[in-house]
DNA sequence: GATGAATGAGATTTCATTCAT
DNA sequence: AATGAATGAAATCTCATTCAT
């Protein structure tokens, strides 16, 4: 009845939305990390948001499009953090070196973003699967394009033991299993889960470039 | 229209137990394949195995039964395709080619069964995450100990560049990664794939237990 | 193959109809008692019978049908029971003592039987609370019959301080109650709980009949 | 047709939650005293209560916690009814009667309130029956104070014809008896009701602690 | 006579989404 | 700007009941 009881109630203060946009982000990406999209529930991000569901609705549209707004914002912050990491005036193997080490420190800092990118996002179908698989591929590309420069400046073309984009493909995949390994152990630096990808897969490589070739025996 | 089409239809017929189960699981894995755990609705499994929805709940139990029992049988059918190709008198490397060209072989013939394994199983959580990580962990062990044996016969020990742990699971992340590039190239036969993973993988371990150590240059 | 193995297996021996249908209504009793009408399961009951599910629809008929043979029986096993207790030629306070001892002894012995007319028929409403209704009534009326006979004996008429109906509706419900306590006392006799009964009610009725006479006193 | 009938159908009107529960809870024990737990829905209540069911499900939660959250409201009342109706400074036959009357009163009163904790709680079994049962034997051991404490006022102690608590049982279903009786003679006052109980049961009391005792005379 | 196979119908429960204030 | 109130639609699962052999 006083004046002072008349302002909203602590939590219904008005924010700006850009700051309530990202408190509702913050709060899909957790739990979407946690249950995946379809066990996740609005009510769920409603609570951890401290927001009430017509206002995600307001803001972030509906929950598929929600879901596309974390995954979208949470690739955005993997790939500049790794393009942060790169520095494009060195040699082919520091680049991806250095591109591996932002990495292996992105997924240890953000483990709930890298959750959602890797495990939850494939299993919706539809748009989000070829999203993230176009972002994969960009991914997969720019190794590719990566491996390939270095392997034609030594003159190695493509050949039936050698194809950029595959070898690009399982070098991806590989790199993210071994951060999906490094999340079970926390105490391997980013320098060292780097450097063991790369003695697997650059100096197998450099054989590859130099001519070397194996070959089933039989 | 034809003569056969007067018998009484499919669905009516009484089958024994086991066709019965066997057709809800083919159902089952085709559907869980396409949308997943969640997504996937009983209703939909019944209609495509044919079958009334009570039949799936008195033969296989409820609908996390249902989807442990299409991960198992998948998970024993991988593995029987991936031993009875591999000859253990054979050097390392040719078993381990040998395993790659089953794996890829079978990945090629039985999509649904991979990608219900690969995709969907780490989705739903507890138990069947549990199960089909130990069963990940089985085979990056079993990478582990091919890789680890031909070290040891060269007098390589466990080091800062190399665990074989950590190396066996990005080699096993990478085959998937690479396996899931194939289902998009279905050109390529799964001698070529399997090649591709022993030039790439091969080679670069066999620099390791040369001595070879990749150093970042800087 | 043998000639031995073309007789049916055990389970299946043909049975004469009326073992099969005694069996099927032991169980359902039991079955019943335990789960009350609705919980009870037609599979439970099969199964606790031995039989299969389409010979109780075959012998006794739908649900609803079965549950009506199982109070049939059981309530004509009670009214025997207290039947075979009474003897008509002895005075109205012990034929009343007799037959309660009657029924606490079937009580005791048969605790299932009691339990599904006491408490299961009343829940299905419909037909079957009426049929459970009408047999209390037959017991009220016959309770009444020997408290007036002896009432008017006495030349005692109905009053507002007293209803031959109304009183044996208190009484049946109190010796049903004590029966129930009983139930959790089975180290009581039943000529304990019998005279404890008469001991409540019959002096108390005695008082009345004699003109005594019980008013608030305010 | 009415001019009033012209604002928004009373189903969409928003109202204070607290209303809402009340709604509810209303027509959840008109549905469970008219089918018993089992065979009342959950469809039918929210028909009734004139809402949906996912309210139902919010307000109170489980068709448990509903069917709890009747008998606790009305064993509340019933309670409540009775206590209000005693006054303690009364000699034990005058609250004893007081108590009678008021019971009568609500059961007359809210039929389906006795309905539902007396016939339809018991059949549900688990913590709902022990619930009531606990409730019923606080009511037994009340009575049966009051009786032992007429009693120990002229010195009659626990013997093998009088037993507080199994009298006090009996007594308890007799009255309940009556009252289930009184529910199709609706046309029988409280207070004679209650003066037959007394007339039954007191002056049988009263003469078991003169020292009279029936004996069976066989 | 006896049963394994099969299902229609309906139960409880949850969830994304929207109104009305 | 913000939310409590409210729901349509659909999910999983069970049960009484009947065919076909």
């Amino acid at each position: 009845m006083s004046e002072e009881d008349q302002r909203p109630p602590e939590r219904a203060r008005r924010l700006p939305r850009a700051v309530r946009e990202r408190q509702i982000l913050d709060a899909a990406v957790q739990v979407f990390s946690r249950h995946g999209y379809h066990a996740a529930s609005m009510d769920e991000i409603s609570d951890v948001a401290g927001v009430s569901k017509p206002m995600i609705y307001t803001y972030l549209g509906s929950k598929e499009d929600l879901f596309g707004a974390c995954i979208r914002r949470e690739a955005t912050r993997l790939l500049e953090a790794i393009q942060a990491g790169v520095q494009p005036d060195l040699p082919p193997d520091m680049q991806l070196w250095h591109g591996l080490r932002s990495f292996y420190r992105f997924v240890a800092e953000y483990r709930e973003s890298w959750t959602v990118l890797h495990r939850q996002a494939l299993t919706v179908g539809g748009a989000f699967a070829a999203e993230i698989t176009d972002m994969r591929a960009r991914a997969i590309q720019l190794v590719a394009a990566l491996v390939v420069s270095a392997g034609t400046r030594k003159g190695v073309g493509e050949q039936a033991e050698f194809s950029g984009e595959g070898l690009a493909a399982s070098l991806v995949g590989g790199a993210e299993s071994l951060a999906d390994w490094a999340l079970d152990h926390p105490d391997i630096s980013d320098g060292v889960l780097a450097s063991w990808m790369m003695n697997l897969v650059w100096l197998g490589f450099n054989d590859l470039i130099e001519g070397a070739v194996w070959k089933p025996s039989e």
